[in-house]
DNA sequence: CGCCTTTGACCAGCGC
DNA sequence: GCGCTGGTCAAAGGCG
């Protein structure tokens, strides 16, 4: 019962881990779509000031503040597209309600497959399990997750209209690092961290918006790419080793820019969901 | 008073 | 068909 299916959901999505280092020469729309993101300079999307649209921002006070690529500390990003960018479309029509009772339908009547919905991995250097991303999350479960002695939260959420989840455990190999795994699209623009304003309220995910860059310039490479990268094993526990593809040269380069962020969290790459 | 965290149980999917 | 693991729900308790 080692290594049986693991976690077909993690084999489905890649990490790769994020230079500090910023391109801006990809697209990261995407990525800010999936996040529910419109605009990346949105001054209440981080909890950063308004003054902050260049990719300098100043770092945060907050314990994310551990986060940021300043210190040692780096993330991965992975991505599902194909059905699951699908699925979410899907999902965002629904909305939440659709979904709510597609939830409780499945659960009297187990005839349909869920569809999935876009997943992305980070994960993050940090001594925190929970970092703020601007949004409110309130955790509805956790459960201890094979191949790691650490138990994996799942949060949600707390928007009404927003049915994006998030996974955080951390790497059983690095326990310094945070695999944080969002699920959905948020579909309201900013929800704005009112409660406890810095983290007193449910758990958040830090996401600088430099990480963000290097996560969108990654994973737009990754989308780029297109290459089944096998990255499956990212670490659930037994060896999250990159098999970055030879062939890709923005690849090499990459993990050229990961630098040292390289030593700090093993390197992963996206692998389309089958 | 409202919201969030915690914990246990249940259900579904997948692999063997 | 059985067993295992992941994921989610629901209830209770605690805190701000």
């Amino acid at each position: 019962m080692e290594n049986r299916g693991d976690e077909d959901m993690e084999n489905s999505i890649g990490i790769s881990s994020f230079p500090d280092q910023i391109g801006g020469m990809f697209d990261k729309s995407s990525f800010l779509e999936l996040l529910g993101i419109q605009d990346f300079a949105h001054p209440s999307i981080f909890s950063l000031p308004p003054l902050s649209p260049p990719p300098q921002p100043p770092p945060p006070e907050t314990s994310e503040a551990c986060n940021l690529p300043a210190t040692p500390n780096s993330s991965s990003i992975s991505e599902s597209s194909t059905e699951a960018a699908a699925a979410a479309a899907t999902a965002d029509e629904e909305g939440e309600d659709e979904k709510e009772k597609e939830k409780k339908t499945l659960k009297g009547k187990k005839g349909q497959k869920r569809p999935r919905e876009p997943r992305f991995a980070f994960m993050t250097k940090s001594e925190v399990d929970h970092l703020e991303d601007g949004y409110r999350w309130r955790k509805y479960g956790q459960k201890a997750v094979k191949n790691s002695p650490f138990p994996r939260s799942y949060y949600r959420c707390t928007s009404a209209m927003c049915g994006v989840k998030k996974r955080v455990e951390r790497s059983s190999d690095d326990p310094t690092v945070v695999i944080t795994t969002y699920e959905g699209q948020h579909t309201h623009p900013s929800p704005v961290v009112s409660r406890g304003g810095g983290g007193g309220g449910g758990g958040g995910f830090a996401l600088p918006p430099q990480l963000i860059q290097s996560h969108l310039q990654q994973m737009s490479y990754l989308q780029s790419l297109s290459s089944p990268l096998d990255l499956g094993q990212f670490g659930l526990g037994q060896e999250r080793r990159i098999h970055n593809p030879p062939t890709s040269a923005a690849a090499a380069a990459m993990m050229r820019d990961h630098g040292l962020l390289q030593d700090l969290v093993p390197s992963g790459v996206m692998k389309e969901e089958a």
